[in-house]
DNA sequence: TATGAATGAGAGTTCATTCAT
DNA sequence: AATGAATGAACTCTCATTCAT
């Protein structure tokens, strides 16, 4: 499945700008699905969006930070879009774990690159001085997401004892563990590798009896 | 705490040059633990071990793959020397998981710039031709272990109900959340985390009552 | 203080041209006062004069050349200007070298972004092909004025002996030196530097008693 | 006549990597003279030397800085040299005057290359970040040396009364004055001309009658 | 056992300019 | 009267590696 930004992404764009960023993007996307962050140069991507210079990206995107930048928040775009349509009106805690569990995994089998971008740039986010959105801070927020459920549950006597932040931040890598696992070996059963990761977490999170 | 590797690590090497290669090595791990494995170059290596050239580097591991695979030799060994002196003589399934869990934050306590390194090596290991000791096949060994052992604890009745598979790749990946989260706190209580590490698989694997 | 190049700098231009052209220019020149000619670029003048592209630039001067011949003109312009209000009467040599000197000086004081912008991009005019205000034709021709007034001055023996364009050149070069020393403590007594400079000259020319 | 900087000038090299840096260093010093330092790059430089790659000089001094550098000291050096050879026992503070200017005119006669290349890279020194010599450093350095001599005449009445600082910068400029008369014109006879610039500034210094 | 010297490839950036509309 | 889009050239720098001795 490929990436494709939308075409007005920001005010004050014109149709042909706008359309050259997103051919940028969406092969900068792919490259760095494909060979990685490393390997991912201004000359590859001219090769696989097929333009004439590399010049043409830093025209566009300003700088290689600019570049990832833009890439990451086209990548957080789609994820947080994905995660409005799956969500649906439960305030149970429980099932609000459930959910939000198999709805990374079920983001990961959708869009695979898209995670693993998120994952590489995030990795390799100490090269330049000017990125707004670093590694550490795209890591914290999505471990804070999960912290706030485990505290609120527990609070209303829907979770056991346990201390929040080292389940969070298990849970979030837990979810990193699925992606590389789905990198590993494509044929894998995601769905399966949901449920089993919600219910072990459901487990783990549950109220003595 | 730095890490002096052992000067005889295979036979048939002179002492001078077991010796350079223990100083070198240490450079490396240093460096890596340090700058992460992108900016590990033989420049910068060179100028912590106080060589005269980079020429040294390649003369004793010729290639930037050997000495890759050194460090990884290396930071194994260290790990296998400290596993081997934790370990005690218990067959209990369950407590051997704990065991091997706390086991596995200790080490991270004790030794940090050796799991930073085997992580930092392993995630850019895609780049030469011949690793021996590559990424996937790191982190494969590693579920193994765990793997291994729940399905043993399944058929013993020691455990419940669930697939090892993904337990196993959930605790690998947990326990890389430890490393993450020392490295971004390094005030964190690790003995804390591991306890908490191995009460929520024990919760996870329990049997049904 | 902001140089503001008058609105109709030449004949044919509409109100608005004329006003891009001097919103430009202004621009260019605190740019050159600023960081020098050498980090002076067409981006860095499209940023301080709030500029949507740099392309406006090359419409409204054709090139880089053209935006410093018209710099070149409106500074030596400014000064021309100042020079006249100055002016006195006086027909006497000595008086009137002393009047330069301090004028010079003053100018200075007053304009010193226009001094170091002639001098800056004096010293640059190596660059183009087309230039029709060079470096030394922009040189000779401010040593010229003193050379003249020591010739006539030496004689209706007003001055004693010396050669005058030895003189000339050394009392230009000195009054650089009087920008130089400025630009390096701008809390310099210009007064007192100018006066002192014209008192060097003066005893300097004087004829023998 | 050709800059050869001494084929030892630091312990420690090798004969062959002194040769190396000296052709380099030459090859850079005429370049500078000939084209000015803004069009001098290692690919200029390296046609000039001759050499197969520019990535040698990088190889020899590390950096453009490290290049600079080294540029600087050779000629610094030559200069001292030059000095120290024409240094007479003079204590004389009016001879002593006189002495210094023509000195600093006849080296401007000797080795016009290096004065020019000194300008010039002090001119352009602020670059980079690691410069140990920079344009003011260098300029105030030359100031110093004419200050010092002008005060201790004073005090011992040699001379008149005058500002010290402002003369001393005069005299430096005026033989900037020189070098920018002799770039333009390369026939003029600079022995007059610095004859004629120590008359003057004895004139300027002289004690009232 | 070690080093000195050299090198080719590739990266990201900046720059002024040109072709359209 | 102005802009959007694109571009080619040049530059410095870093990297791992190779050829000698």
């Amino acid at each position: 499945m490929q990436i494709t930004p939308d075409l007005q992404p920001e005010l004050g764009l014109s149709v042909t700008e706008a359309a050259r960023r997103a051919q940028i993007l969406s092969a900068t996307i792919a490259t760095i699905a494909d060979l990685g962050y490393r390997k991912t140069s201004f000359a590859r991507i001219k090769e696989r969006a097929g333009l004439s210079s590399t010049r043409i990206i830093g025209y566009h995107f300003g700088n290689k930070a600019g570049l990832m930048q833009a890439v990451v928040t086209t990548a957080l775009d789609i994820k947080q879009k994905f995660a409005l349509e799956l969500a649906d009106g439960t305030t149970d805690r429980a099932t609000m774990l459930r959910a939000m569990i198999e709805s990374e995994v079920r983001f990961l089998r959708d869009y695979p690159e898209c995670v693993q971008v998120l994952r590489e740039v995030a990795a390799n986010a100490d090269d330049p001085e000017g990125w707004s959105v670093s590694g550490p801070l795209l890591e914290g927020f999505r471990i804070g997401q999960f912290e706030r459920i485990l505290r609120q549950g527990q609070q209303e006597g829907a979770f056991g004892e346990f201390q929040p932040d080292v389940v969070a931040r298990t849970i979030a890598h837990a979810i990193d563990g699925a992606a590389a696992a789905f990198t590993a070996d494509p044929s894998l059963d995601l769905d399966r590798y949901g449920r089993e990761l919600a219910d072990l977490f459901e487990r783990t999170t549950a109220p003595r009896s």
